[in-house]
RNA sequence: CGGGGUAUAGCGCAGUCCGGCUAGCGCACCUGCUUUGGGAGCAGGGGGUCGCAGGUUCGAAUCCUGCUACCCCGACCA
């Protein structure tokens, strides 16, 4: 596969797109705009669903399913989130379908027309609201803290496997508190759980930090995110977490009565990540030879492929080779004996290496003979031989290893990638020509970002948090400025 | 929604300008033999409403009209 590939260099989206689809993770469908998600790509979402489940329960969260379908009258509600999501939205107005009567296929029964449109949902706010109102009352029924998994359709103009499509998988969190500060700790919280998930089992680094006014989403207070540094040099949201502040609750009227017997408003957060951090997986780590998948998050860990040229070798290597995988399992790693007669060992080794196997292992003759194995590590594409005696706790501090070095090789790339500007002219070379985050000074305007979007389309990824603060001008217009923000190119 | 492009086997393409025998090539697929420590070789074989609908013609992948889908660049966005 990798000696027909697009290489990084030449067209980065191309090999993307190529990587993504020869990997076996997803292809388009035939509906404009959408996705299917192929096995191994599923695979790779549900261990991501698994640990972000996990910590989302350890924090407290419970998992709840709201309706695809919201009435068309929620979304008006809350003025700023209908003027955010109304130009992408898919619309029921029909139950029905009837014969032609003019002959062929089938049409829209018009008399099975909804007396009010629903709207499929771009996101579920409007609806949780709604379904909230009835579950508080007092300030008992208070914190309600829920998760759900689902899909979601957003009528997007262009899109991209699994960073923009249609319709896309993710979970959002939805949040209702007695107060602003416990609302605000909820959303910091979890843009925390966030971070950790992307550094810790993506190994992939991330600045958390604040959207500017431009930037928010429609119907927040305040949106927090964490942005990743993608290896074309572009910038990727991977994760947000919304303050709403009170906005749902007056658009819905909930309220509840406080201990002091007043009747309040209550307080809200919402968070969420998507399918698209399969995007920003396969974008942070992967190489003109494929895919590279940290190990927390590899379907299979480690790939056992024989060598062998007779039946009985095959026999006797097949006797260690699965002592070998039940050692492993042992130790809770996923092991792949791949015995297979119809396909040779280099056309094996190219294919785990181009589907991002961590770690592969090859038995051959020569090896039974002298107790050893060969072991590949994909991330460095290294060998080395290793002695079989205690191999269960040397391929396991191997898979620690392959998951430090690549979180340390995309910060190292990040770093490198990371520049500080402070002329307008410096700004647009680092922007045209490097790519990469910058940070730059900014007067603070959303009139001063949109004119830098449109003349560079960089924009603000985020305000860093604990951003330190200096004195110093804006790079557009000169003003004065109390700290750089993060611009780049972004997906 | 604006600008540009494409549509021929599972994938990638040639053929279209200038209509003509049975629509080709590479990869993939199937069978057989030899192979197996980095994508094997040889031989044989299967697979096509040429995007859709009309029209011109003795004859259309090729010319004409209409439609549809997809890709790239913008605007929009996780």
């Amino acid at each position: 596969m990798a000696k027909d590939f697009v290489k990084r260099e030449e067209n980065y989206s191309e090999w993307y797109n190529e990587l993504v689809i020869k990997a076996g993770l997803a292809e388009s469908s035939p509906v404009r705009g959408c996705m299917v998600i192929k096995p191994y790509g599923y695979a790779i979402w549900e261990k991501m669903q698994a640990a972000l489940d996990k910590m989302f329960k350890d924090t407290g969260h419970q998992n709840a399913y709201f309706p695809l379908f919201i009435p068309k009258s929620f979304f008006s509600r809350e003025a700023s989130h209908v003027e955010g999501f109304a130009k992408e939205c898919a619309v029921v107005t029909h139950y029905r379908l009837k014969n032609d009567p003019n002959g062929k296929g089938i049409i829209v029964d018009e008399d099975a027309k909804l007396e009010e449109e629903l709207i499929v949902r771009p996101t579920s706010e409007t609806i949780i609201w709604d379904t909230y109102r009835g579950w508080i009352q007092s300030y008992r029924d208070l914190p309600i803290l829920v998760n759900q998994w689902a899909n979601v359709v957003r009528w997007e103009m262009r899109t991209r496997l699994f960073l923009r499509t249609a319709e896309f998988l993710w979970q959002e969190g939805h949040t209702a508190h007695a107060t602003e500060a416990e609302a605000l700790e909820e959303t910091r919280k979890m843009l925390d759980v966030y971070a950790n998930f992307a550094e810790n089992w993506m190994a992939m680094p991330v600045i958390k930090g604040i959207k500017t006014a431009n930037e928010r989403f429609a119907g927040a207070n305040e949106t927090f995110c964490i942005e990743a540094l993608m290896q074309d040099g572009k910038a990727l949201q991977a994760g947000t977490s919304h303050f709403l502040g009170q906005n749902f609750a007056k658009a819905f009227d909930v309220k509840f009565l406080s201990k002091e017997n007043q009747l309040e408003y209550v307080w809200a957060s919402s968070w969420g990540v998507s399918t698209r951090l399969m995007g920003a997986l396969v974008m942070a780590h992967s190489d003109d030879n494929g895919l590279v998948l940290p190990p927390k998050l590899a379907p299979i860990q480690v790939a056992i492929v024989p060598i062998y040229k007779t039946e009985e070798q095959l026999n006797t290597i097949s006797e260690t080779a699965l002592k070998i995988k039940s050692a492993l399992e042992a130790k809770g790693i996923s092991v792949k004996y791949d015995d297979r007669d119809t396909y040779k060992p280099g056309w094996k080794f190219n294919e785990y290496e181009f589907k991002g196997v961590p770690v592969r292992i090859a038995i051959g003759p020569r090896d039974l003979e002298q107790g050893t194995v060969e072991v590949a590590r994909r991330d460095t594409l290294e060998k080395a031989i290793y002695q079989i005696t205690d191999i269960e706790n040397k391929i396991e501090h191997l898979l620690e290893q392959i998951q430090l070095n690549l979180y340390q090789k995309a910060l190292t790339f990040r770093e490198q990638k990371t520049y500080k500007a402070d002329t307008w002219e410096e700004f647009k070379d680092i922007i045209e020509n490097k790519g990469g985050f910058v940070y730059a000074h900014w007067d603070g305007t959303t009139e001063t970002e949109v004119k830098i979007k449109e003349e560079t389309k960089a924009t603000i990824r985020a305000i860093p948090l604990n951003n330190p603060q200096e004195e110093g001008k804006c790079i557009f217009t000169g003003k004065a400025s109390t700290q750089r923000v993060l611009f780049a190119r972004a997906y």
